[in-house]
DNA sequence: ACATCCGGGACACCCCGTTATT
DNA sequence: AATAACGGGGTGTCCCGGATGT
């Protein structure tokens, strides 16, 4: 029993450690020398618990990826809630991906830096896959909610929006601030892709 | 004259043993003893053209897309082109994107995975300045050939082009090779977005 | 038990081996790859046990200076001892800072080549504390034993001496052999100063 | 003749330039590359004038010197001059030994560095002796003017002084600020020794 | 089981000087 | 005389495995 708290608490040091440090100063520039000294944990008890720098760094990001879905499905799941419950958090999502989430996404673009790596590579599949899933989820709980047309190929729209959302995630750490097309826009056109008949498109 | 000739032949030679080094092992597996090794150049020399390996990765991939888009222009500023043209080779650039254009992708996010350093985050932010221009350009010939509505958010639609060629290149690393929304899927989409009265959308 | 026997082995080794180096083609030329050649250690094992070539050759430096006053201090603590005792173990430092001690002087003015960097600074900044420190003990060893008269500025003196013994510690380096100011000449100079009663000075 | 006007012009920018960097940066931190932007001359022009750093670095120093000593014949060889002139002189040489000439003093550190290096080394002895022949030259106009007595032993003094002059040298770049014994105090000393019947010492 | 230390090898970057070219 | 191309070597950093202790 103590045994496992203890172990979850030293995790849970570690991951928070790795988290601040990346927001400090970055993926690429945090060493296991940071993180040893920040965490107070030396290599080998870190080496205990991870594999390597790479799945640290996937264990945070899991473990914001299972934050923001929480909290999504948090919503969806109340009985009484209205197709506007679950679309705002979707619309927060997105926007979410761009702003605040920012160290999930310096760490996803990271991995991307590292897909030669098997572990990596295997990392990314599985966020590419959960991010297909969870987009899946959203799309039909959107439908049985009456509020999302059936007719629509439920599989290619949920890829479309997890390749916006991999654009969205990349161009918040390179892109400059004054873009025309906002994470708000996508969503509206996001929205107007769902429900043709209410459709104004992009323009 | 022939300093300079000497100068573009060595710098061919260096890019050239990247490209083919990155291909077969990866951006981050390539170190820079392979490509000394690979290049016949010392590493000396090498710095002697670039300042790092950032930079040396940026020269390729500076190079292939000025290749892609070198060709999009011979093609659409033929002037018995009708829409077709154009239109097809930006089919053909996305599809490239994911399929045999693979080294820029690779180098695309091996960059990406670096973007804590100023170096990258300058070529990235460079890169993502150049393909929005790009993509504005490609819409404003579709405007000029008729075929595309003028009366569309030129900037947010090439924004959202570029969003969506980023989520490709990403996926074109990391996803299973059997998902549901092929390049061929997204560009009858993206065209039913700028041709509204055709409009079918993603259904 | 074992681990600390382990790690003082390897670092006598370490330390020993770059002094052997340093004797033999000086510090300069004394590269990393030369120590790890002959001491069989990895340029991982060296940093781990110093920060950097500079830290290595002050610790070498440091169980020099370290051999040369436990030699001192062991002779001047003989109670027995007349002020002859102690008077010529400083006579034989002096000495040795020009001749036989010849890595200390080496390294040290090595540092002094060094001292833009802050590591190679704190440690000449010690040097010469501890130089003073002990130029001082000897002074007051010696009016303790009552050869040395109490009404000179001990302070001042003992700066005095240091600042002598850095010259030799210079020269010893640089000038050529036939120099008329031999330590020897020095030390009777420097006792003259000390017992004016019985002075003749430097004619 | 414009030839040599031109030579010696851009001798004098390279030194110029060298010895602004140095001044901010120190020697060790100042590279080729650094001096080749300041001056705005190429690799292949720096080599042209010098053979390497180091003879551009003793080039610099030997150029401090001289302005010293043609300051002090200046003075000395003015006839009216009593004994206070040059030996003014000399204690302000001493002094800016310590605090304004920091260049000369960084520089002549460095080369101690380097001294495993022949030319280092040659550059080195050369200002020892020459060193050696100021003291002796100060010690002679002294005995000149009748204030210093004729039976001390100058060359043993000349050296002797050689030796504090390099201790003072050394302790400029390293020592703490709060030291005892002033260059002012110093030279108090040293006049002492010159003068013995005026004698008081150090106390 | 957990924590620590020792050690290894790879890598990027930088820097000085030389050789070829103009 | 001046510039650019190039060579080769040095340093410090980093990630990690395996031995060692608790």
């Amino acid at each position: 029993m103590k045994r496992e708290l203890k172990r979850e608490q030293t995790l849970q040091l570690l991951l928070g450690s790795t988290e601040q440090l990346v927001r400090e100063k970055g993926c690429a520039k945090t060493t296991l020398n940071d993180i040893m000294e920040r965490s107070g944990l030396s290599k080998g008890a870190i080496f205990h618990y991870v594999k390597g720098k790479d799945e640290l760094f996937a264990l945070v990001l899991k473990s914001k990826i299972d934050d923001t879905n929480r909290r999504f499905f948090e919503v969806a799941n109340q009985p009484q809630a209205g197709f506007e419950g679950p679309m705002k958090e979707i619309a927060g999502s997105f926007s979410k991906m761009e702003k605040s989430d920012e160290v999930a996404n310096q760490i996803f673009r990271y991995m991307l830096g590292r897909s030669d790596e098997p572990v990596a590579l295997d990392i990314l599949r599985e966020f590419y896959d959960y991010s297909v899933k969870i987009s899946r989820h959203w799309i039909e709980t959107g439908q049985q909610h009456g509020v999302i047309p059936t007719d629509i190929d439920t599989e290619k729209t949920a890829e479309l929006f997890v390749l916006l959302s991999f654009g969205l995630r990349m161009r918040s750490g390179i892109a400059p601030e004054n873009f025309a097309m906002t994470p708000e826009d996508l969503m509206k056109y996001m929205a107007s892709t769902l429900q043709p008949n209410k459709k104004e498109g992009n323009r």
